[in-house]
DNA sequence: GCTGGCACTCTCTATCTTCGAGTGCTAATT
DNA sequence: AATTAGCACTCGAAGATAGAGAGTGCCAGC
């Protein structure tokens, strides 16, 4: 059964107030709002029929109204505008974002931090990268007790071991043990560094007294490394929501979202830009059911989605924080993308217009 | 003035009440303590003499007494039991520092956690590293586009950066290049790196197109990386302190924790196993000065210290997270120097036995 | 179908009362 | 001189009561 005009309208204003104010929304602030132009009796036998809808209700008899996730979901779905950021919260982002190339590892708990101050809620920042190979070995000899393992994956990352050795080994058996893990452990995925490839490489090189195994293993921390990583960051802000007031439903939701596992099984979005909201009850944790997640993805360059999100009440601002969300992200986008091939590029994010774009998923 | 031997034990008896029940401690509770064996109107004189003293306080006129600052203070110098930790409590720390020999960034965060998990407090995980200089350079040629910078630091840590040009180059030059800078890049500090070097490296080799200012400027940008990193953990046990039930109260100090800057300014501890008390005003910085800091340091291998640390409320367990965090921080100086030069041996602590000997220094 | 009017409901706040834990003081005891 | 028992007193915490105000549903009239 569609709804009508008037009563989206109406909606629309319960949940544009309630978001601002956090109190329940009676009849008479809506009918005064500009565009409504009924009076406030007519509202109430709208906000009657709204509520046996299941779009609103109220905490007790003679209260306002305050929204349900189902009416959120509509809200959120159809009745919100596009929020339009501002050329100043744009340029704070770009700054920001522009000040911040370094390490990934350091990035992403930056762009969680910038998340939260922008946002003013509880942020979480995931990266889960695709599974990659190695193209290249390189062992640097330093002395003979000493050499560098230097891996250069398919994603174009670099990593590396300093290893010491309790015994000395020559300059040449480091070149001959680098050749042989070119050939055999190049262009491999994790599951296929098998006990039996190691050992055959080990018959290949003889003497290698244990430097074979060393090595491998290095390989397959390297390529198993699922380094997904979670950061959240500006947990303090949920204690000044009047929603938290209650230290025990804060603790509650944070105890949840302070463990890393809760934090990477949440569900990631496709494709860059994709903004989804998840309301309430939407959510598979039984620990949200009562908070809304809205989360953004980026393609964080080699293969890897990245995810950036934060967690709040149900009671959020859907709009503004979708669009920073979705802003962000892109710039992310661009920025490690952006650093994947050329050196040129790397570091400068070009403003984008804020179209704020993202489709907004309907998170079920 | 010293203060006589019976008001130490009802002063301790006050601290340790106090600590368990964070309720004001009345006579009789103290009068029915094993061990104190007059009538509460006796404890009665000595309780209003120790407040006259300044050893406690009462909220309101009728009401029990609670530690000021200076209470806690003599109670951690002199009258605080050791604590001994428990097989169990210490197999548990052996067990999960065990399993997480993996980079030295995640380390930190999950030493973090391990440590709020296990004091119940918010916790945090420093390091401060030590200047230190570039003892080799590597350049690995991978095609004509394509290098990879390999670092060996003083500190006998890797670092490296995949390099991609717009332009090619040959091998050649790209070993002279390597040749180059560890003839003039090496042993030096970051501020011996001036441009007038860069410059007169650029005249030697001449034709690089600009190679020269890439690879100082990652050499600068490694010595300078004053990677000092700072991670909060567990901050959400603070919301279950009766102390914090009130939110602002709660989101002023998580907003100060918040900020890298504030926990990286935390006085650091001198030796390992050196565990350092805070108590309220004691803390140079405003907000936490109703708060207590425990810290504890340890020595993280190449030339850095590490700190890992517990805030909560003056009332805290001192006795209890000072052995705790002495014990952990021991643990991640056998794991981390240990690792810092033989290949074996890293990765097994061995039990220690939980002296818990770190000097409680005064922390003024 | 919309509106003004009206009785009704229910929470929120303020004020008051009561209760009890804990104190300080005093007089008696060791 | 130190300790103890007894007692009046203080003050916050918790519960009870009353009033105010916001908001509702419904009805009669336009």
């Amino acid at each position: 059964m569609e709804i009508s005009e008037r009563k989206k309208r109406i909606l629309a204003a319960v949940v544009d107030s309630y978001i601002e104010s956090a109190e329940p929304v009676g009849s008479k602030t809506i009918a005064e709002k500009p565009g409504i132009d009924v009076s406030s009796a007519t509202i109430r036998h709208e906000l009657a029929e709204l509520e046996r809808l299941g779009y609103l209700e109220q905490p007790h008899t003679s209260a306002g109204r305050i929204p349900t996730p189902q009416g959120y979901r509509l809200y959120v779905n159809e009745l919100m505008e596009q929020h339009k950021l501002t050329l100043e919260e744009t340029e704070q982002i770009n700054r920001s974002l522009n000040m911040k190339i370094q390490q990934l590892d350091h990035l992403m708990a930056d762009v969680g931090q910038l998340t939260a101050s922008l946002t003013s809620y509880p942020a979480l920042a995931l990266t889960a990268p695709a599974k990659c190979t190695i193209s290249r070995f390189d062992l640097i000899y330093i002395d003979a007790n000493t050499f560098i393992i230097v891996v250069l994956l398919s994603s174009n990352t670099v990593k590396n071991k300093l290893v010491h050795l309790p015994f000395s080994v020559e300059q040449g058996m480091i070149q001959k043990l680098a050749a042989l893990f070119n050939a055999h452990f190049t262009g491999i995925a994790d599951d296929e560094v098998t006990p039996l490839l190691i050992s055959s490489v080990e018959r290949a090189a003889l003497d290698t007294m244990g430097l074979v195994s060393i090595i491998a293993g290095f390989a397959i921390e390297v390529l198993s490394e699922t380094a997904s990583s979670a950061y959240l960051t500006g947990t303090q802000n949920l204690l000044q929501l009047p929603e938290f007031r209650d230290p025990d439903k804060a603790h509650r939701l944070l105890n949840y979202l302070g463990d890393k596992e809760h934090l990477l099984s949440l569900p990631l979005p496709q494709s860059t830009g994709d903004v989804q909201v998840f309301i309430g009850p939407e959510n598979v944790a039984e620990e949200l059911k009562d908070s809304s997640v809205i989360l953004a993805s980026y393609d964080a360059g080699d293969n890897t989605r990245g995810l950036i999100g934060v967690v709040g009440p149900t009671r959020m601002d859907y709009a503004n924080i979708a669009a920073k969300l979705g802003y962000i992200a892109n710039g992310m986008s661009q920025l490690l993308s952006a650093g994947e091939k050329p050196p040129e590029g790397w570091g400068k994010l070009t403003l984008m217009q804020s179209n704020g774009e993202g489709s907004i998923g309907n998170g079920r």
